[in-house]
DNA sequence: CGTCCGCCTGAATACGTATGCAAGACGCCG
DNA sequence: CGGCGTCTTGCATACGTATTCAGGCGGACG
């Protein structure tokens, strides 16, 4: 075995011809005869010749790559990540192997000044952005994303009037679903434990959704039964400790993440809650843990795998300069021990 | 916004100096003058300059990445990926932002040709694999991959005589310390769930470290006992009710890893089984659900994030042409509620 | 005053591939 | 026999960066 990798050129004088012939050959041009083709493959493979991609890539002005870009709230030690983004790298990194992207992926905190290096050093061809975080603060960087025309796609809410591309699961319905499920019981103080404000619009339009719910049921909305938490465990077992001690009655709790249905959960336990005999809980995203709890805990399912699919898809439109749109996808309720009270 | 993106040409250009001092001064030579450094830094930063990946990964022949290969086994549907594996990506993503590089990933069919495309077509510096398979198919490629001298670094069995550089746990420890905890409180007929032959190494030595355990506690080693499976809850699940259908006595379930041990509990729970109190059950692994089964699952930790650390450091090793060596990582017994019977 | 040296900069080139352009071979038609 | 079109190939060049080599400039020293 030569230690040198071989080159085009090396295969050329093996073969007998130019090196332009031999990339056109093994690019499949039309314009080389079948003769020499095969004879240039023969040789490519005698050598175990790889096309050089820094070369290719350089000449070509583009990488056959996309960049994942996870963020994580820096509050997390980091050990473990959210499952449920988790999932969605599963799901992203098959949908790209599908279309021939390779992805290259990148923990990012949020904080740090990322812009848009990896596209705009050439390493990939377009973004994916993924994670939760301060919304409002993020979203002067989306702006200057657009303006310096880097092409991305981002996973979270869908609103009106969003700079760039967004793909996201119907949070609104989700949470309408939830609180539906619960008022159909005969609950009527439904606790939801998860931050509500703009800042943080996936969980808001959940809260949404579980709001105009109780309002169409003709229940009020209390704003004494919401508590902030982010999505951990951890979050999730404060909040619905602070609620508890707050005395304030509830019948149900809607997490706005499993985690934080987990945790919740837990707290629950702790002081003396069964569930759901007292107190039936529900949560969002049906990460794999959900159906394993205990109980099993009813949530919202998003399709990580389509939403995978369309994020690349949407990307690689963007990137072959057909037009994208921001999409939404449904999502289904999926219904488990922890949230039915037994007759 | 000009759209074409600027070169190093165009900072010369801007700074009045030539080509060749931009990319001295921007990669911090010492032969450029602080303040020529300083006026082409101005430039760059106004132009919003970044180096061409492409082109320096060319010049310099590297790549400033590494990969990483999942491998799965064809049975796995795909749309979930072993909570394990995740939990190491995200362990290996992070050691490989810390030391600068970035990191590719793919998804490989176990079955596919895949040898060493990611190295030979300089899209990285080096390989990481990682994944259950069939180790005896698999290590004919692992030699060729030696011999065309492709850097890698494998997460699995530590095994004597093995071709390239594997990291991996201490399997036999764990196998031999979930078998004490179980003998330690008088259970004789401990069944186990998972593969034990040399095909799958990892869970043949977590075998052969239960079988020593009981050997040196002066019990039979009962092939009646022990059931194939891979890791997957189904699986897991189907072994248990195979186990069961035996009419095979036992006392102690052993799985070969936590989603083995999942499948199996619900399936102990179908047949009418309290675990821990009819049969304590231990899992291999801790996932992150392991501790949010019902009940919580008893199980041997692996470090997944000095995992991480000591693969990517290892592979780092070798792209440098320091030696590196093959390493076998302690694992820690975590003791829950479903292996310990009620007193 | 000439020479040498240290410090900084520019010109030129190489990395390996893909492609526009020109051209050779061949056949066909006028 | 010349011209034209088809099919195939080679030549030359460009992609953007990093580095070798050569040289300019100023000061110190003999």
């Amino acid at each position: 075995m030569s230690k040198a990798k071989a080159t085009s050129i090396d295969i050329a004088h093996l073969a007998g011809v130019s090196q332009a012939t031999v990339s056109r050959a093994l690019r499949g041009s039309p314009l080389v005869s079948e003769e020499t083709r095969e004879r240039i493959r023969a040789a490519a493979e005698q050598l175990r010749y790889k096309v050089d991609k820094n070369a290719s890539n350089l000449r070509l002005q583009h990488s056959g790559t996309l960049a994942l870009l996870l963020f994580e709230d820096p509050t997390t030690d980091g050990s473990n990540i959210n499952p449920f983004f988790l999932s969605m790298l599963g799901s992203i990194t098959r949908a790209c192997a599908q279309q021939g992207y390779d992805l290259l992926i990148s923990f990012q905190q949020f904080s740090t000044d990322w812009h848009a290096d990896y596209a705009d050093s050439k390493k990939a061809d377009g973004i994916i952005l993924l994670g939760y975080g301060d919304y409002l603060a993020y979203l002067d960087r989306l702006e200057k994303l657009v303006a310096i025309g880097t092409r991305f796609v981002r996973w979270g809410a869908v609103l009106p009037d969003q700079p760039g591309v967004s793909v996201g699961c119907d949070n609104f319905s989700g949470g309408q679903a939830v609180a539906r499920h619960f008022i159909e019981q005969g609950c009527r103080r439904i606790a939801f434990l998860g931050d509500a404000s703009s800042h943080y619009p996936e969980f808001f339009e959940r809260y949404r959704g579980y709001a105009e719910a109780l309002a169409q049921a003709g229940l009020p909305v209390d704003r004494a039964l919401q508590v902030d938490a982010e999505s951990t465990q951890l979050c999730g077992h404060e909040a619905m400790s602070e609620l508890i001690a707050r005395g304030e009655a509830f019948d149900a709790v809607f997490a706005a993440s499993d985690l934080i249905a987990m945790g919740a959960m837990r707290a629950l336990a702790e002081h003396g809650y069964k569930v759901p005999g007292d107190i039936p809980v529900a949560g969002f995203d049906d990460i794999p843990m959900a159906s394993f709890a205990n109980p099993p805990l009813t949530t919202v399912l998003q399709d990580t795998r389509r939403a995978g699919e369309v994020l690349v898809d949407n990307l690689l439109r963007m990137i072959r300069g057909e037009p994208a749109q921001s999409m939404m996808l449904p999502v289904k309720l999926m219904v488990r021990q922890s949230s039915v009270r037994p007759a």
